[in-house]
Parts: C-alpha cells; structure tokens; sequence
DNA sequence: TGTACATCAGTGAACGCGCGTTCACTGATGTAC
DNA sequence: TGTACATCAGTGAACGCGCGTTCACTGATGTAC
C-alpha cells in the first residue's frame, strides 16, 4: 500500500503510474490508434488536463506503455533461461516459449512495442536490451565468447519465426491451420531447425 | 480509358474504384486506423457523402480495399509459381519471396490485411484461396493427391516464417539485426529447414 | 509546536478541429414511346 | 428523331460528437524559521 493510489481527494498519489496502466488497458481493449487520451483520464478519474503534469503529449504517454512492455518482457526472457542450462537449444526455445506467449498476452501492446512510427531512442534501446537475452544464449550455443556478427545472423531466423508465429497467434489465424501440435512443439522444432550445428 | 473516370463534373464515371485506389493510398500513408472517409472524399474531389452511395459504412469501404489486396496477393503468388517446376522447394520458396515482397510492397494494405477485428466471411475467404496457393504446391512436394490435414500442418511453419519476416521488414527491425545475407536466401534457406523431408 | 510560504499536482472551462453519417436536393443519363 | 420520365450518382449543409491541448486557477503538501 505504500507506492498505489492514496487519494486525498485532489492530489493524487502516483497519477503517472495509474495512467500507464489505464492506457495500456485501453491500448489492450482498442489499439494504440485508437487509443484517446480523454478516456484514459475518463477512467483514472481525473481531469483531461491532468496528464500533462506527467507526460509531455499522447505519444509521450504510449511510449511510456511501450517501455513498461519492453521490461516486463525482458523480465520474462530472463525468467524463461532460468531453469535450462546456458547456451542449450532448451535455453533458446524457452526465449522464444516466452516470446511468443508475452504477445498472446498482451497482444495490443505487442504489436504497439513494433509498430514502426513510434521510433524512439529510449524504445529502441529497450528492444535492443530485450534481444540481447536471446542474442547472449545463442552466443553461448555457438561458443562465441560475444556477441559477434554471426550470432545476429544465427538469431534473426529464430525471431523470425517466433515474431510471425505471435502475429498469426494473435490475429487468430493459428486455428484455421489446423495445427495439430502445440505451440511448444512448434517451436522447439523450429529453433532446432533454424540454428546453425553447433560448433564443439 | 474505358474504365477510367471520365468526368462529366457531375457524375463521376467510376467513384467506387476511385475510392478505393484512394483509401488504399491512405492506409500507407496513415494507417488504417487513422484513415478517414472524408479526406479520401476530398482527394477523390467528391462531397463526403457520395461514398455512402457505393459503401454501407467506414468498415465496408476498408473491406473492398483489404478484398483488392488479397486479389492482388493471389495473383502474385500464382505469378511466382510459374517459372517453377510445380511442387519444388523453389517453387514453394518463390511463393515466400512474392509473399514478403507483397507486404513490402504494401506495408500499410498487408498489416490491415492480417489485423483480426475485420474479420469477414468475404474478407476469410480471399485469405483462404490466397493460402491455397502454397498448400497446392506443398501438397504436391510431400506426394499428397489433395491438401489435407498433414499438408496444413507441413504449411504452417514456412507461413509463419515469411508472416514473421514481412512485420519485422516493414517495420525496419531486419536492418538492425545485421543481416549479411538477403532475404531471398534467407527464405530459401528457411523453407528448406522446416519443410518435412520429401516422401518419394 | 505554530506559522508563512513556495511548490506543484490537480481542476474545469474553453479552443479549434475533423470526424462519420443523414438529409432533402439536383442534375446528368438512359429508356420507352 | 423528339420528348417525357424514371433512375440514381452526386451535392452541400447540417447534426452531434469526442478529440488533444491550453489556460488561469486552486488547494494540498512539505519545509524553513
């Protein structure tokens, strides 16, 4: 109870906080174009004029959503090595498991943190941040000891796979495929089939 | 310049293709989201109430335009079949490429395309014959007399592959991933690796 | 402990704007006689 | 060939609406003395 809302009435408590969260459900529920500053406010309770103490327009506002994105899904990227061993294709696909299922649970925001227009150093850096706990996994597969311009190479399929398979997930087109095999399976044969052999 | 406007000042000649040329131009340039009827009535030169005489709403303006992307994507993917020997990796490759060239081509129309709350008997259908195309060929590599279950199953992974690709393309994010080699092969290579060994 | 004051997160009213859609209408076109 | 008329693709004005942002303001809070 110490960092949530405590209401005096006029002075908020953590309106920047309540804010992302309001506007990131609502990105959830419209799309990030559909998006309205006006209602966020609407359902924070506060005045429209009110978010402009904490953010400096709407686009200010979305990409705070997006950032928020960017580091729970890194969160989620470094939980999902955890239980393997470094540098294992179980390692990576657990990356890729985790991928996958952060965009089916955010879909509106998932597709929001890569669309192209909101281009932004601080986003661009958190994307990075994020890639990199695939890139050091896949680094350790290859026994590289960094990640050098083969590792981006050997990694680009593998997001590519999983980016697609997010959209196609969240787009509601898996099913009509008729997929007989889970989403698990599907990616663990991907990722073992799109790395190159491992070196030793 | 048969089908083409011919203006008499008052009657249009061909409002409801202009429309549609016009609002696809739009959805590039804006998005589909932020597209509006009124300014494709002003760039087509007509009131803002002359589209309703073509269209029952927004929506269904949108739909002829998705329709018109699914058409042309067909028509692409037969296209790139043709100088191939039917039911080759090369042939189901070259659907991939003329895939991802498409939402290249067409960033704007293709994630519109894909995007789930249009969702439409019309609009599912024109996806599905457009997907027919690549089950065909799969289909006849893997010696199969029709497309059935194991054919859709064999097709998922290429399309969520070359799905994966267009987004991350469209959305600028393959240059950062410092790719060396080009997509052609990179698709060339993929389809290989995930595509089930032949049968005969 | 009490008071004066600076700070600044919030208000609420207003702005100009563009939107989707409707309405009664107008005028060009094609057809029947 | 000429005329009367039905058709219907377009007009233009209007509607109600919600938007992003600004403004001068208010009142709660924390701090200095």
């Amino acid at each position: 109870m110490q960092k949530t809302a405590q209401k005096t009435g006029y002075h908020h408590g953590d309106l920047r906080e309540q804010l992302i969260a309001t506007t990131r459900d609502l990105v959830e529920e419209r799309g990030p174009d559909v998006f309205s500053v006006s209602e966020a406010c609407r359902r924070a309770g506060v005045s429209t004029a009110a978010p402009y103490k904490h953010f400096e327009d709407r686009e200010d506002l979305l990409r705070a959503v997006a950032l928020q994105g960017f580091a729970e899904m890194t969160e989620r990227f470094h939980a999902a090595v955890v239980p393997h061993t470094p540098g294992t294709l179980e390692a990576i696909a657990a990356v890729g498991r985790a991928y996958v299922a952060f965009a089916e649970d955010n879909p509106g925001l998932f597709k929001m943190m890569f669309a192209t227009p909101k281009d932004h150093p601080a986003t661009e850096e958190a994307g990075h941040g994020c890639y990199g706990v695939v890139l050091d996994q896949i680094a350790r597969y290859l026994g590289h000891a960094e990640v050098d311009d083969a590792v981006m190479e050997a990694g680009f399929p593998l997001w590519t796979f999983v980016h697609g398979l997010s959209f196609l997930r969240i787009d509601g087109k898996a099913e009509f495929a008729k997929m007989r095999v889970s989403v698990e399976d599907v990616i663990q044969g991907a990722t073992a089939r799109l790395l190159p052999p491992r070196k030793g």
